[in-house]
DNA sequence: GGGTGTCTCCACCCTGGGGTCTACGCGCGA
DNA sequence: TCGCGCGTAGACCCCAGGGTGGAGACACCC
């Protein structure tokens, strides 16, 4: 420990960017005064945030979401593209789910409601630096809550199917005909279709649509 | 802001767990040092740590994933339900994806890996009690890349279908035949091949093989 | 050696699905 | 008023796909 710039007693750098300036001034004044953190630059909206970050090379960017000319999501993807060096941190009024997974995937660290205090933002910031992620409980729930969605058991309904099965299965799934399957597994299309017919039998399908519907359900097809 | 316990001067009150001695020591000693932390229980299972939590009611538990006797999820949910006004923070060595998720789902409010820093686990300590999630950046990714395949963009593919195609679309992806589909939409067979034809011409598909998997990409059946 | 399972292949049948064309009633906007 | 899009419907053709049965080759295990 004791390895990054904070913890050596090193104020973190940070630029932020908020096109209100009574936020954005507020803001540069209240991180101003906790120690530790260091505000070397503040502008009005993505491209400004840009140019400090360019100018600066911070630690942390702390950006809003909603800003003229370039928008957070955006303004976060080309910092960690070009200044890789460089977190980010957002912080946002609005909180839907389009834009938390947007700007999370565009690569911030962080992901602060503007309910948020002092304290937290630096906390946030510090964590960034620090390779670690810090987010809204409320929001980190919705987005444990989506991943759940995204993850349905996978696999093992494929039990009891060949490899060989499976095989044609997932070509099935991937819209194949069977003699483009033929083609594909250099095997004749008799052969296909006893594999076919034999899947059916097995996983108790009619026929290729709901095999691919099963394909879809099972996992091995997306 | 410094509504908090711990922004108060006032230690944020722990209590650990983790069925290794020499790590449940060295984190008594390593939190200990830390200004704003007071360890006030150490336990070395998942039924321990609930009886600490009991006695002492902390303001966070950090509890490690592999424990004998009731693990770190199994824990977290009861911590959670019993005494909600303890938050979790989970500390481990393993970083499966599935634990990852089974731990934030049981309500666990940070997730850390055991390569964490003193002045991690202590930010992250301070950002559970404080409504904040703080997560590895690694784990993070995966968990967005996860919700992100929760999200199929949605719709928009369907653009350009009528209504009536999108429900034979949805029906045919159910696996269900031409006779099955007239039946459930009370029209007649011939109707509902003239919809499929529409729909397998406007969308570029060949076959109802195609239409199932078009079906699941555009996020219209799952 | 015999049994079992998988992959390979063939032949035959037959139905459902896909392609095309035509047609009618309805609502809506030009 | 006319045209257009949509939902409805029927007729026709044709073939890919699904069902059945049988069979040879190879590998593995008892």
């Amino acid at each position: 420990m004791a390895s990054t710039p904070d913890s050596a007693g090193v104020a973190l750098r940070v630029v932020l960017a908020d096109d209100q300036a009574v936020v954005r001034e507020g803001l540069v004044t209240l991180l101003g005064l906790l120690p530790g953190v260091e505000v070397v630059g503040a502008g009005a909206d993505g491209l400004q945030a840009l140019a400090l970050v360019g100018e600066h090379r911070p630690d942390v960017l702390l950006v809003d979401l909603r800003m003229p000319r370039c928008d957070g999501v955006e303004t976060t993807r080309r910092v960690r593209a070009e200044f890789p060096a460089t977190e980010v941190v957002v912080l946002t009024t609005y909180t839907d789910d389009d834009s938390l997974l947007a700007a999370l995937r565009a690569g911030a660290r962080g992901f602060l409601t503007k309910d948020a205090d002092a304290e937290a933002i630096a906390r946030a910031l510090h964590a960034a630096a620090d390779g670690q992620s810090t987010v809204d409980a409320e929001l980190q729930q919705r987005l444990v809550a989506a991943a759940t969605r995204a993850t349905p058991v996978r696999t093992k309904d494929v039990e009891g199917l060949t490899s060989r099965e499976v095989e044609v299965l997932t070509l099935i799934a991937a819209g194949m005909s069977n003699t483009e399957i033929a083609r594909a597994l250099v095997v004749s299309e008799a052969t296909v279709k006893t594999h076919v017919n034999h899947l059916f039998s097995k996983a108790g399908l009619r026929d290729r649509a709901q095999a691919v519907a099963f394909a879809y359900k099972a996992g091995i097809a997306d």
